[in-house]
DNA sequence: CAGTGAGCGAGCTTCCGCTTGACTT
């Protein structure tokens, strides 16, 4: 047994630090933390001071007692947790589970994992700081008490198993308030000029010049009046300015960062980078990847500045120290980074090797010169009008980082090239090709996509690298928030063109407001949040985290004790929990619309038990009311009276077919016609307001014309294998499980022994069925969520595998 | 696989932050 025990957080890290280490150290890894606050129940005992109620995690069970029996062994523990406020509460919890003794105990940090810096952290122990132990502890009680007294409040009063929390419930109307900037957006248009000049050049070679005037115009008064004034006007150029100017890298990747360029420039969504990069850092290709921090240690930059020089040269090396400006950061890790700068790929999949390849670049371009460039402005004077044109042009005149790597932005109206203008003179007479004044709309605020959401949390100090991805996925998964597209609408603007001394007027048409994968708030992300916003005010703040924060740093310094700070807190919110519980009514949302113009009743809309819907009349009348569920592309905050009316001309009758009518109608899989108890859908190219009878039964003869071919043949004793025609071409089912049919075999041609021979070689068919993960749940177009049998807490632990035991 | 909009009441759901797991359409 080795002579010292090192606890790290991370397996992979364990590795790469016992290399340096040697024999006389084990390095073992706790996996993160080893315990939490008691499942159920909300684990802190209030008639005692809070005191909380530690269980070590099930899946943690194994590996505590792995590490008990090591520290056993060992003379000297080393606890490595990182250098933060949940590394030290890991470490004191290890302290405590494992029952260490102080004198053979040591608490030790560092933040970089380097041969040096990891002696040095050896040669400098100190001991467990339990006043950060004790904000974390601070940290975790708030939270919980946060999130398991509002979540409740959320079941009974608006729906069963929705939640609440400090994080999620700010990214939610993070979204939800952008929502309502957008709809309650005008768009305003103003005209903006143009024109097309040509002149000649300093060489009297004849050139072309493109320039916009510096004004715009917001009546279309305003713009024909100058085109009018154009007409006889003479341009010329007037002044002409040079100045430098430069462009610095952007500093190495920390987790948010690296999901936004990810996001921008590979298309990756938060929790696929994040998978990719934790495959990188397994593969000892990357640094750790959950990091606030933008620091490179010595050894990077070493490499790095070797890697600039051999690649590009001296003159391209500008070492760099970026300082981290993110609220609340706790810099336990380096920037995520390369872990060998000389490799500038890897092997790997596709992804691995895209998200690598930015890592690299992004890494090696922070560590080199700012871009040199020379900004050069034409300022051309109209004769007899005050208003300038401009044209504008911008050369690199040393490319610096830009040899390898270029930051994206989100806005991509910017994305016009500037790029060389002619060389010309003062006073030069310049002849209009053509001026056109266009008119422009002002741009709505944008929706947040995942990574754009992770970058304002991140702005407001509120989650951490390692939450933001699964943020992001539970108010997706609690269906607060979707992922979605918006198509382009078609919009009208007005062009005036004036060529050849005549003006044109001109309506044009333009494709706008395209969006994908932005993030929308569903009924019941906005009814959760205002009912949260109006009764929690305090916990939904923006600034709520940022002034917790405060609070846990005090205790962290030793100021207050935590118990007091919680005290304090649960003493104003927990009277607050009891009281709306008590006195709040039931949240439905509801909009009132109008009045049904056939039965003079009440038109609204609210949230039924099955999702948002729309109905006609009260309950309190004593004709029940009629309902009609919403579809998936409307919601209740901005359903006009109009659309809800529509909604209740299905289901309707089209006519009759063999004896039987046929109806129409839109079900949770979307429209349908129903006739004799069967149900067929109606392809997405026809409208079920609209659709004829000769249609529907057209629709009805083709599905069942379908289903006749789509037995090709069956085989066995007692016809249990068939081979199927399905939507993605021929196969084959047993027992309720389906099998390929290879490529090139003809399905005619089955036999029962090539079946059994297919269903030998696809072993895994059986167990595919169940779909894992909650991602199919997300993606179901349902927009309610299948009452999905709560799974039995039963322990479904692999039993012990022979290879267990040795 | 496509109706719903509630009737006994049983029992469940939930937070944030550390870490990886074993596998799919």
């Amino acid at each position: 047994m080795s002579k010292n025990l090192v606890i790290v957080e991370s397996p992979a890290k364990a590795k790469t630090i016992e290399k340096f280490l040697g024999k006389d150290y084990q390095v073992m890894s706790s996996f993160g933390h080893i315990r939490d606050l008691a499942e159920k129940g909300i684990g802190i005992d209030f008639e005692n001071n809070y005191q909380p109620q530690y269980v070590v995690s099930t899946d943690k069970k194994k590996i505590v007692s792995e590490l008990k029996k090591a520290s056993k062994d060992a003379e000297m523990v080393w606890l490595a947790s990182d250098e933060d406020r949940e590394g030290e509460a890991i470490a004191w919890h290890l302290y405590e589970e494992l029952k260490l003794k102080s004198e053979n105990t040591r608490r030790i940090v560092f933040h970089e994992i380097t041969k040096e810096a990891i002696l040095h952290a050896i040669d400098n122990p100190r001991d467990i700081d339990i006043h950060l132990v004790d904000a974390q502890q601070a940290r975790r009680i708030l939270d919980r008490i946060v999130g398991f007294e509002l979540s409740p409040i959320l079941w009974r009063k608006i729906r069963p198993s929705l939640s609440a929390g400090r994080v999620q419930s700010v990214a939610v109307r993070l979204i939800v308030e952008r929502e309502r900037e957008i709809n309650q957006f005008t768009a305003e248009a103003t005209y903006r000029v143009s024109a097309v000049f040509k002149s000649f050049d300093v060489n009297h070679k004849e050139v072309e010049l493109k320039a916009e005037l510096q004004q715009r115009f917001t009546s279309k008064e305003e713009a024909q009046d100058f085109l009018e004034k154009c007409k006889d006007a003479q341009f010329s150029v007037d002044n002409i300015v040079t100045k430098p100017a430069k462009k610095s890298p952007a500093p190495p990747f920390t987790t948010s960062t690296l999901q936004q360029e990810a996001a921008r420039k590979l298309g990756f969504s938060v929790a696929q980078t994040m998978q990719v990069a934790q495959r990188l850092y397994e593969a000892g290709k990357i640094t750790y990847m959950r990091t606030d921090s933008v620091n490179l240690s010595d050894l990077a930059l070493g490499t790095s500045k070797a890697e600039i020089i051999s690649m590009a040269g001296q003159k391209y090396v500008h070492i760099r120290k970026f300082n981290t400006k993110t609220l609340g950061a706790q810099e336990a890790h380096e920037a995520i980074r390369p872990s060998y700068m000389n490799a500038h790929t890897v092997e790997g999949s596709s992804q691995e090797k895209r998200l690598y390849e930015l890592i690299w670049k992004r890494t090696i371009a922070s560590q080199m010169s700012d871009a040199e460039l020379e900004k050069t402005s034409i300022y051309i004077s109209i004769s007899g009008i005050q208003h300038q044109f401009i044209a504008s042009g911008e050369v690199i005149v040393f490319d610096g980082f830009l040899k390898v790597y270029l930051e994206s932005t989100d806005d991509e109206s910017d994305a016009e090239n500037e790029s060389l203008l002619p060389a010309m003179k003062n006073g030069e007479k310049l002849l209009p090709e053509e001026i056109v004044a266009q008119q422009r709309f002002s741009q709505k605020p944008p929706r947040y996509g995942e990574a754009g959401l992770v970058r304002k949390l991140e702005e407001l100090g509120i989650g951490r690298p390692s939450t933001y991805a699964p943020t992001i996925s539970t108010i997706q998964n609690r269906l607060y928030v979707e992922k979605g597209d918006r198509e382009a609408y078609k919009r009208d603007f007005n062009v005036l063109k004036l060529k050849a001394g005549k003006i044109t007027d001109k309506i044009k048409i333009e494709n706008t407001g395209a969006e994908k994968s932005k993030l929308f708030p569903t009924d019941i992300g906005l009814v959760v949040t205002d009912f949260l916003i109006e009764n929690f005010p305090d916990v939904l703040n923006y600034n709520f985290t940022a002034d917790v924060e405060k609070e846990f740093d005090n205790i962290a310094d030793g100021d207050i004790k935590w118990t007091a700070s919680i005290d304090k807190f649960y003493k104003k919110f927990h009277p607050i929990v009891e009281d709306t519980m008590k006195n709040s009514e039931r949240q439905v949302g509801e909009r009132v619309l109008g009045t049904d113009p056939k039965s003079g009743r009440q038109l609204s809309v609210k949230i039924g038990k099955y999702g948002p819907l729309a109905q006609i009349g009260t309950v309190e009348e004593e004709e029940k009311p009629v309902f009609a569920s919403l579809r998936r592309d409307q919601s209740i905050e901005s359903i006009t009276f109009e659309e809800a009316l529509e909604l209740f001309k299905l289901p309707r009758q089209i006519g009759e077919f063999e004896d039987k009518v046929m109806t129409v109608a839109i079900g949770r899989f979307g429209p349908y016609i129903r006739h004799d108890g069967a149900f067929y859908s109606l392809p997405k190219t026809d409208d079920p307001m609209k659709v004829s009878t000769e249609r529907a039964i057209e629709i009805i003869e083709e599905k069942r014309e379908v289903e006749k071919n789509r037995i090709i043949q069956t085989l066995g004793a007692e016809n249990e294998i068939q081979v199927l025609n399905g939507r993605f071409g021929p196969y084959f089912t047993r027992d309720k499980v389906n099998y390929k049919i290879p490529n090139g075999t003809d399905p005619n041609l089955l036999t029962l022994e090539k079946c059994l021979e297919l269903i030998a070689a696809q072993p895994d068919a059986a167990t595919k069925k169940k779909p894992f993960g909650r991602k199919t749940a997300a993606a179901k177009p349902a927009r309610e969520k299948t009452p999905a049998k709560a799974k039995p807490k039963a322990k479904v632990k692999t039993k012990a595998k022979p290879k267990a035991k040795k």
